[in-house]
DNA sequence: CCAAAAACAATCCGGCTGGCATGTAAAGTC
DNA sequence: GACTTTACATGCCAGCCGGATTGTTTTTGG
């Protein structure tokens, strides 16, 4: 007659508070931003003490920067779980931007621009955040090459990838002031045909 | 015998110490980002008392808000005087899309990444961004403009100019992090041949 | 079943932040 | 040259932030 959820095992009690205190953490930074984010305020979303945090994270810059990894694997999930549903044929690559679209611009990366600013002027940060965003750069570059297929130039290929990238996360800065959703979409669509033509397709 | 400032007239007065602060406010944002930035230390970077930033500018906000429109004029001003420097013929645009680089990827336009993201969560920044950045917008097109030359059709014309500022604006953030620079050259130079077949030169 | 360790809670504390109240000096007014 | 207004300085304070300490519960290993 206990309750149902006894006899947690440690291993999931530790990994269930970790994950609760990092997505705090990140809901912390898409609603209230890196400098009004306190470990309090984190805390109180996950319905955790002071004491439990410390536990498993010691510093409040330990916990920003395993959020930060946690935001970066769950992009790298998203984007890679999402190449599966991708339609054959000349939609193919327009559908790989938007996708591409969607995933730097919804409330995980958000997160992410919060702390990516957060890091110019934060050693620490900084050297936590440069080794994953290589990881997620290469992991976006196979999700590109499986978008254009095979037939496409290596080089050719990474130089469009990243030329999206920025572009989009230019426009990602754009939607997080407000700016026209209209406007990004004719931008975005217009950008597509560029790419067709720089890659050959 | 006296000093040689001496009768200084009020106005005169006032406006120094609003640009020293505004000056330093900039440079805090800089070097220490919106987060770390105090009022504390911008009165010290700018050698005033706390008084009197709080006789010219009531509260924080009030001070952030104008740092933000005299960086905006700044930028404008930069960009503005750079037009007339531009050479006639094919380098034309490949110049003004580099001069267009450099004036948002400078200081300024870091202070600007700053409070453009802190605007995000805080209305009352972003309330005064918004206008601003529309009339910078406004000044970037008609700059444009005297680099595409009157024969390219208008809406054309701003397309290419908004994905242009967006993917600068997408690198600008790359090099805040201390992105591979050489790489962002090489984009930036594939970009012009970009535009320049899509506008037609 | 019991001791040790891990997970979590509650509370305290030094430091700093931004706002405010109060005081002084310089400039303008008549 | 007294008087007002504006510009600037100094010091104080309530509040909050993050870190450390100490105490309690749950799991684990023997």
């Amino acid at each position: 007659m206990a309750s149902p959820v006894r006899h947690r095992t440690q291993a999931e009690r530790s990994e269930r508070t970790r994950e609760l205190l990092l997505d705090a953490t990140i809901s912390c930074l898409v609603e209230l931003g890196y400098a009004r984010t306190t470990v309090h305020e984190i805390c109180r979303r996950a319905g955790l003490s002071r004491g439990a945090q410390q536990h498993h994270f010691t510093t409040k810059a330990e916990l920003m920067t395993s959020a930060l990894e946690h935001l970066f694997r769950r992009l790298g999930e998203e984007i890679m779980t999402a190449t599966a549903n991708l339609p054959p044929g000349p939609e193919r690559l327009d559908e790989g931007i938007g996708l591409l679209w969607r995933a730097y611009s919804g409330t995980l990366s958000t997160a992410a621009v919060e702390l990516w600013v957060a890091a110019r002027t934060d050693a620490e940060l900084r050297r936590s955040l440069l080794p994953v965003d290589r990881e997620l750069g290469h992991l976006t570059l196979e999700f590109y090459r499986r978008i254009a297929g095979p037939s496409v130039d290596e080089a050719r290929l990474q130089t469009m990838l990243l030329l999206t990238v920025n572009l989009i996360r230019g426009l990602a800065l754009d939607a997080m002031i407000g700016g026209d959703s209209a406007r990004r979409t004719a931008l975005l669509a217009e950008w597509k045909t560029l790419v067709a033509a720089g890659i050959g397709m």
